[in-house]
DNA sequence: TGCAAAAACTAATAAGTGTTAGTTTTGTAA
DNA sequence: TTACAAAACTAACACTTATTAGTTTTTGCA
């Protein structure tokens, strides 16, 4: 059954998923109800329980998701062999992207994830703490390589974090100033500030 | 009745709406009821609407309050007479004393603001972009001067908005990094980026 | 065409929501 | 001590919540 329908947006579960991001950022996950949920996709609520198992569930999957293709970037920049400045650009770039082309889902992880249940509660901070320290090391390195001044690197880090996470402010500007440059300019706000 | 208690820690308006917001802030304004911010405060749910009008009226002070804070600073920032550099240094510098020293209350107006009603929203929402318009307007004058390099100034805002937001991830941190080293990290680190 | 499975439906559950009405307690001042 | 007002209480309202059980409809395949 409905195996174009699936082809072309991938199972209900993901519409489900989908459609749910877009709620929980607009009315956070508390606000938006399931019954909510059910009649934007066009469905009763408790037909949702034949794809998903529960409203946590559905936020389980968006932070974790979001949180897996962060992981996976980092795992990657440490790997390739370029200067620390180049890797600090690729994930700023990255960062950037997420922000614009997985809009919804980015923003409900950032801001949503403390709604999450134990064990995942847990599962999902750690793993924030875990991105964090990895970033701090690679900036501790660029430091001993003299390719970056003598600053604090858990503040340089979270200035950066916290100025790309901010990029869901830009959401309603994007036809105003283009991604391009919202891109190159803030490369260079951020490392300008902290390379040798 | 309790005029010790009043002169203490304010009328109990006051110590409901502090309350409020720490609760507002660990779980979301929706996702505190009435019942548990009366509890915590050690009265019935209904006590509460002796002293408030209703729970919306709770978000409503919060947020003003706090956005009135950041229009006064930016009021006289832009009346005294340094240079543009100095000024941003000292909006910066203002937002890391406020994320510190208030930090339930500016974490629930950065949050929660959208679940404020009419007109309230708007006049809130209208208040932020003028912040930031006032704040663009700030940077333009300092490329006329040459003091700033010639960066797209929104762009330059919205970063470092973003990154001095970012400074409630620094709760719990806070015995580690001391907020001296923070606050000039962040100057130089957001600075140094723009500066000629 | 008929069958089995997937997915929709209706109806109900038990718990929780903000808020109000009406009443009682508490504290202060005369 | 009495009178008044502030602020607490109990009980209830009318809704909304996520989720489940049981049933019916829809679907794809043999």
């Amino acid at each position: 059954m409905s195996k174009i329908f699936a082809s072309k947006n991938g199972t209900k579960k993901d519409v489900i998923i989908k459609k749910a991001a877009s709620l929980f950022r607009k009315k956070g996950f508390i606000g938006t109800s399931m019954r909510e949920l059910a009649e934007n996709i066009g469905v009763e609520a408790s037909s949702l329980y034949n794809h998903i198992g529960s409203k946590s569930e559905i936020l389980q999957h968006i932070c974790f998701k979001v949180a897996n293709d962060f992981m996976l970037q980092l795992n990657e920049t440490e790997k390739s062999e370029t200067t620390t400045i180049n890797k600090l650009e690729k994930l700023i770039s990255f960062h950037i992207h997420m922000m614009m082309d997985v809009y919804d889902e980015v923003y409900v992880a950032n801001h949503e994830w403390k709604q999450l249940e134990e064990p995942f509660l847990s599962n999902f901070s750690n793993q924030r703490k875990l991105y964090e320290s990895r970033m701090i090391e690679l900036i501790k390195k660029g430091i001993q390589k003299k390719e970056i001044k003598n600053i604090h690197p858990q503040v340089a880090v979270f200035t950066i974090l916290s100025a790309v996470r901010g990029l869901e402010l830009w959401q309603g500007h994007k036809k105003i100033v283009s991604i391009k440059e919202i891109e190159t300019n803030m490369i260079n706000h951020l490392l300008n500030g902290i390379a040798k």
